[in-house]
RNA sequence: GGGUGAUUAGCUCAGUUGGUUAGAGCACUUCUCUUACAAAGAAGGGGUCAGUGGUUCGAGUCCACUAUCACCCACCA
């Protein structure tokens, strides 16, 4: 007999099983016969720090889901790996460069390699960091097919996919106003930014003195680059002048050249229903520029942030914050200003950067969202993402869940614009284009001959990490994965991540192989903490998993992770779920202790004998089907509700209770054996470690590969409802001696009458024991025994007999009782009396309102005739 | 401006197609160190389901409106 110690210690031993799993090979997948495969991928993390609770929930979420196909016998694979968070990176390591302050500008100060060198040198540092992390989560996923993003075969999925885009021609090159980040120095995509609210001015003037009307704008100083003026089409103030262009000299080098164009998407309530269009420095006003290309595009802001020569000599230079102000008060000078009035406005920030992005033109890369893809029908990478999710994509689609996301996904993708894919930070794939004068080859090497320059330029992080689903699978060096397993089984995500992400993968998947990159997503909220705040460096209340793992243990973070999480919202961390989750292994590695001193390590076939050993069977099958089918249905907090209720309330409660009393060595270990596999997905170390000690021959090596339980269809089902009578009965008992305050040595007489008697006989030991009864007589008996004092248990046909017992109280009580069941009863009868009922609602639901009725009647009667006999 | 979600016990949350007297964990109260566990055991108190109106024999559950909170999208310049 191995000697468990009396508190469940993890650090004991969750190293060891952790590498004993790894070197046992099962955490790569196995052909259990079944022909089935479940794939899964890691949402790689990014390489810029640590992982934060938000991965440790993601990865004890993968977790569960891999070891329960596991053990249902799938071919399981869950690939690791990590992105190399282009942007996010550089932007860290430059900052950290800066902090230290030994640089101030480190791009110019160290050049692209040596910058290159360091940045790399934090990834692999950090990369480590955080592959040690994941082993320490438990996650089962196979580290022999680690995937990187800046690997060599995700660096050749990357030039695959350009070179086939651009044959296509969705990949182009084009001059677009893109968002800048002056403090970056670079592009970011539209999904980049995160919108401000702030007080903005908006003020109205005119031109000049000679043009027919005012208009209104936030941005005065970019009117130095207007080029027409935009009206709706059916405004009457404005008709008129449709089409006619205006000669104006604000001070820009050149006077402007104003064309009155119509455009439907002017409020004619907003402002004066007239807007100056500047297609260099807005998104919107370029479309215009698209559409009425006639009208010109005159940059006046410049990469730095600052005006450029266009914009006058007066403003040359200036940052836009002074050329503002400098060309307000020249408004104002020449009575041009009308008004100026505080509005609140949104304005996008670069997430990574910080700072408000300048809309600029420039000559960038893009992927055409709108363009035919050939041979696809006329299909463009918009419509493939659309049919993903809906009528599917080649006969694939992806379910996502809950579906309420689907939504929020069709309504991005009716607003998505062509994706800015070029970046001019250096971390990250190298845009495969060489230039030489005017010759320009796409190619992931150098093209033959000298003179060649390759594209100075980098890839949006997305644009590979678009292709996770597949490259981290091998594609495009090694195939047999991809064959096998693609598309993947399963994915998941947070919220916040569904456009840059899932909607990347959809698009890359459903263009490159046809089909959609997973069957099935499931989407989960935000962690955050106590108070319901996000967990954030400026908040300072971040935890590090890792440090919850060292006092409590892996299983307790995984157990408090989930704890509470639905589908798709977000939910809170406390420690107190830590705490409450490291308690409850606590109780499962006391129930093994028990079970390990009392009994003997045979498996003879399990055998109910006892009503009590038919309740546990059902409740057991109940429990299996119940977790099996919130699994089925990720809904991880139930079903980890569902089996905490079984273990603690049904199990160690009662049965390992009744255990002590009326053993059945084989049937409490096979039950606790079960139940050790029902919770190996979600703490797989504790149960690990207890199944050591009951396996026996013909059991799974290791739990982490032993059998998903199923229900036996357990028999006795009367059987188990006599013991649901027993327990209910000694409830009761215990209910009354609490009320009346009888110590543990005060042991009243049960009286039972004809009904209950010989259920109770049978049962006596057991509650004579965990009723503290002295002993059990038939109700004649006790009426004859003259006893000071008699109560009534609800419902159960048993007198407790005792001089302990206060005849007034328990007058009282029973009394309240007695109202209770009357009002129950009548309720009851006057619902059966109404005609509607009766005969608007199932008969199987009457029928049952007609059974409650009955025994409140019964009740009812029985706390009667009690009350009757405490007057005897 | 458009959209989504939330509102159930002191706290954190369940409540799957409307059908018993609305559940759990924690916290709280009382009792108990009973030889698996005080990180425990036993018993108990506590909510009318944000509000209003509607549909229905029946509403926490469906519909409408309102309130509060959270989030997403959107360069009404």
């Amino acid at each position: 007999m191995t000697e468990l110690a009396k508190n469940y210690n993890p650090h004991a031993t969750e190293k060891d099983l952790y590498e004993e799993w790894e070197r046992r090979g099962y955490f790569q997948p196995q052909d259990h016969g079944k022909g089935e495969r479940f794939s899964v991928l890691m949402p790689p993390p990014n390489v810029t720090g640590v992982l934060h609770l938000g991965h440790a929930l993601e990865n004890t979420i993968l977790d569960i889901m891999t070891r329960y196909k596991r053990m249902q016998g799938y071919e399981t694979l869950f690939v690791p790996g990590a992105d190399h968070a282009a942007v996010a990176t550089q932007a860290r390591v430059e900052k950290n460069l800066i902090g230290s302050g030994a640089y101030t500008n480190p791009r110019e100060e160290l050049g692209r390699e040596k910058l290159l060198a360091l940045i790399r040198d934090f990834a692999e540092q950090s990369k480590s960091t955080i592959t040690a992390q994941v082993r320490a989560m438990g996650s089962s996923c196979d580290w022999s097919r680690f995937a990187y993003t800046l690997d060599d075969t995700r660096a050749h999925a990357v030039t695959t996919v350009f070179e086939k885009m651009y044959r296509d021609g969705l990949i182009y090159r084009g001059y677009r106003v893109v968002n800048w980040s002056v403090k970056g120095q670079s592009t970011c995509s539209d999904d980049e930014l995160e919108h401000h609210e702030r007080t903005g001015t908006l003020y109205t003037f005119k031109y000049s003195k000679d043009f027919p009307f005012a208009i209104a704008t936030t941005r005065p100083e970019t009117k130095l680059g207007d080029t027409a003026v935009a009206v709706n089409p059916t405004d009457e103030r404005y008709a008129q002048y449709i089409g006619k262009t205006f000669t104006v000299d604000v001070g820009a080098a050149k006077p402007l050249s104003l064309t009155i164009i119509a455009d439907q998407n002017i409020d004619p309530a907003f402002g004066t229903g007239a807007v100056g269009v500047t297609p260099a420095h807005s998104m919107v006003d370029f479309e215009m520029y698209e559409k009425n290309p006639d009208i010109g595009i005159v940059p006046v802001i410049g990469k730095d942030g600052r005006m450029l020569p266009a914009a006058g000599a007066a403003y040359a230079g200036l940052t836009v914050a002074e050329a503002r102000a400098k060309f307000v008060d020249y408004l104002r000078d020449n009575d041009l200003l009308i008004s100026e009035e505080d509005v609140q406005q949104n304005v996008g920030t670069s997430d990574r950067f910080g700072d408000v992005v300048e809309v600029l033109p420039m000559e960038q890369w893009f992927v055409a969202v709108n363009k035919p893809i050939p041979g696809r029908d006329n299909k463009t990478l918009k419509d493939l993402m659309r049919d993903a999710v809906h009528d599917g994509v080649d006969g694939a689609t992806t379910t996502i869940t809950p579906a309420r996301f689907t939504k929020v996904y069709d309504h991005w993708i009716d607003n998505l614009r062509d994706w800015c894919i070029s970046r001019q930070v250096w971390w990250g794939h190298r845009i495969p284009v060489w230039y030489r004068g005017d010759e320009m080859v796409v190619s992931a090497t150098r093209p033959d001959g000298d003179g060649w320059e390759q594209d100075p330029d980098t890839l949006d992080t997305w644009f590979s990490s678009g292709m996770w689903a597949f490259s981290a699978l091998g594609w495009p060096d090694d195939l047999e994965d991809f064959r096998k397993y693609f598309p993947n089984t399963w994915m998941q995500m947070g919220t916040e991540i569904i456009f840059f992400w899932m909607a990347r993968m959809i698009l890359m998947a459903t263009y490159v192989h046809g089909t959609v990159p997973f069957t099935d997503v499931y989407i989960h909220g935000i962690l955050r903490d106590r108070d319901g705040r996000k967990f954030s460096k400026s908040l300072g209340n971040g935890i590090d998993p890792l440090d919850i793992i060292k006092d409590y243990g892996t299983d307790a973070l995984r157990m408090a992770l989930i704890s509470d999480i639905t589908p798709g919202n977000d939910a809170r961390f406390s420690m107190d779920k830590v705490t409450d989750a490291r308690n409850f292994t606590n109780k499962l590695w006391n129930i093994a202790r028990y079970i390990l001193s009392g009994t003997g390590n045979t498996a003879p076939a399990p055998i109910a004998r006892t009503s009590a050993d038919h309740w546990i069977l059902a409740r057991l099958d109940a429990t299996i089907t119940t977790v099996t089918d919130h699994l089925e249905h990720y809904r991880f907090a139930q079903a980890a509700t569902a089996l905490r209720d079984f273990t603690w309330n049904d199990f160690a409660d009662w049965y390992v209770e009744v255990h002590k009393i009326e053993k059945n060595d084989a049937l409490i270990r096979f039950v606790f054996r079960t139940l050790l596999a029902l919770w190996h997905p979600f703490m797989p170390f504790v149960t690990e470690t207890l199944f050591a000690h009951f396996r026996t021959d013909g059991h799974a090596a290791m739990l982490i590969i032993a059998p998903w339980p199923q229900p036996r269809a357990a028999q006795g089902a009367g059987d188990a409802e006599t013991f649901v009578t027993v327990k209910n009965l000694i409830t009761t008992l215990r209910n009354i001696r609490a009320l009346y305050r009888l110590t543990p040595e005060q042991k009243p007489v049960l009286a039972c009458d004809a009904d209950l008697y010989p259920l109770a006989t049978e049962h006596s030991d057991i509650i004579r024991r965990l009723a503290r009864v002295e002993r059990i007589m038939p109700e004649a008996e006790a009426a004859t025994a003259g006893s000071a004092a008699v109560t009534t248990p609800r419902g159960s046909g048993a007198l407790l007999l005792g001089s302990i017992i206060d005849v007034a109280a328990e007058r009282a009580r029973l009394e309240e009782e007695l109202a209770t069941a009357r009002k129950l009863a009548a309720d009851k009868q006057a619902r059966l009396e109404n005609e509607n009922f009766t005969a608007r609602a199932p008969q199987d639901v009457v029928a049952k309102e007609r059974t409650l009725l009955a025994e409140a009647q019964r009740r009812a009667e029985e706390l009667h005739n009690a009350l009757n006999t405490l007057h005897a």
